[in-house]
DNA sequence: GCACAAACTGGAACGTGTTCCTATTATGGG
DNA sequence: CCCATAATAGGAACACGTTCCAGTTTGTGC
């Protein structure tokens, strides 16, 4: 695996190359979307891009790069949602945090496939992959934190461990769900269970 | 992915398949440890067993397979070792959990690419490695609720539930720590926050 | 001890991630 | 506008997981 990183928006002068940025990061979407973590192929990815397969390693080096990449668009557009919404619904800490659990959750098992090449990518991914990994997990714990005390400008010390610690829960409980060792409603169960040890107000 | 599973002790009839499954683990975890995850090539595993590819492959149905094999052998030898301390030292739950949690963590630190490589396989396993995996899990729950109450018969379901939650942790943290998203000492102070926070007495 | 089935060997072959190379096309400075 | 440089296209080549096959060895029931 490379030690490059994937190329940002930022890092791309010309239109052309953001428009090409944008068709990549699409074609990986929809072809995770349809056929999970073995459709998104390099070539068929690059086709459908239709640019070249050096191009494509040239934004991002590689295959694991191009799904987080891709994944981290996905959390940004969820977290947006989820912004814009005038109050998390929940009268206590646990509830709203089980609602932007079940709301996130529920988004991607929607999308079975797409959630599955994500997290493969997610669990796969190296040191070279940790600017993009790290972005998606400041986006979860800034969600979760702000549920947990809406409002606040600040989290304590305190809730960012427990949404951190809520967040690996969600991941080992996304890779059991994704790889098919457990179910949805297990899946669900259990974010709630550990919730409920970690909030008890 | 095939749907078939491993070939376990009790499934080999005689002692040269006996033989051959135990040179077959023994290559995998040498070479797991040399080098890691790429490492464990499975060319490379069936000349080191003195196996042919075929034969590698009737007995392990992937590469996954045979190293999420060789990490539940590592369990229960681990398991074993500590079942043989007469009690686990510490005054709290979360002391004793925290010391078994250490323990573990630090043999698997003690040899780096063995673990990303046993990691990696778990974190990558899909549903037909379910048997295996879940021979792992029941092993490290185990492990954990007897260290919260030592001499006890059955662990309560709130045990349970716990040891379930510092599991996923744990694996989140093994997973940062072999990808290297952080370091050794991030690892056990995140799983000592988390233990903390799950069992406080 | 024989005949048959199962297991094993050795290696070819295939798919997909990744690398590399050459020719062609954009881009930006003078 | 022209040149130098970088970016892209197109595709061959390589590595490794996996599958498959023909021939040989091992184990089993009689």
């Amino acid at each position: 695996m490379s030690t490059l990183n994937s190329l940002s928006v930022e890092d791309l002068g010309s239109a052309a190359q953001r428009d090409r940025r944008k068709r990549i990061l699409d074609a990986t979407y929809e072809l995770a979307r349809e056929g999970g973590f073995d459709a998104v192929q390099m070539r068929a990815v690059a086709d459908k891009a239709e640019v070249a397969l050096g191009t494509l390693y040239r934004y991002f080096p590689s295959k694991i790069h191009l799904l987080v990449s891709a994944l981290a668009r996905e959390f940004e557009r969820s977290q947006k949602s989820i912004a814009t919404m005038d109050a998390v619904p929940g009268d206590t800490a646990a509830e709203r945090v089980i609602f932007v659990m079940k709301r996130t959750t529920r988004g991607l098992q929607g999308d079975p496939r797409l959630t599955e090449a994500l997290t493969r990518a997610f669990m796969f991914a190296d040191a070279s992959v940790a600017t993009e990994i790290h972005t998606v997990g400041m986006l979860l714990t800034s969600m979760l934190t702000q549920a947990m005390r809406p409002g606040a400008e600040e989290p304590t010390a305190e809730d960012v461990a427990i949404a951190r610690v809520i967040g690996d829960v969600w991941l080992s409980a996304l890779v059991a769900w994704v790889t098919g060792r457990s179910t949805a409603a297990e899946t669900g169960a259990h974010l709630e269970t550990a919730v409920g040890l970690l909030l008890r107000d």
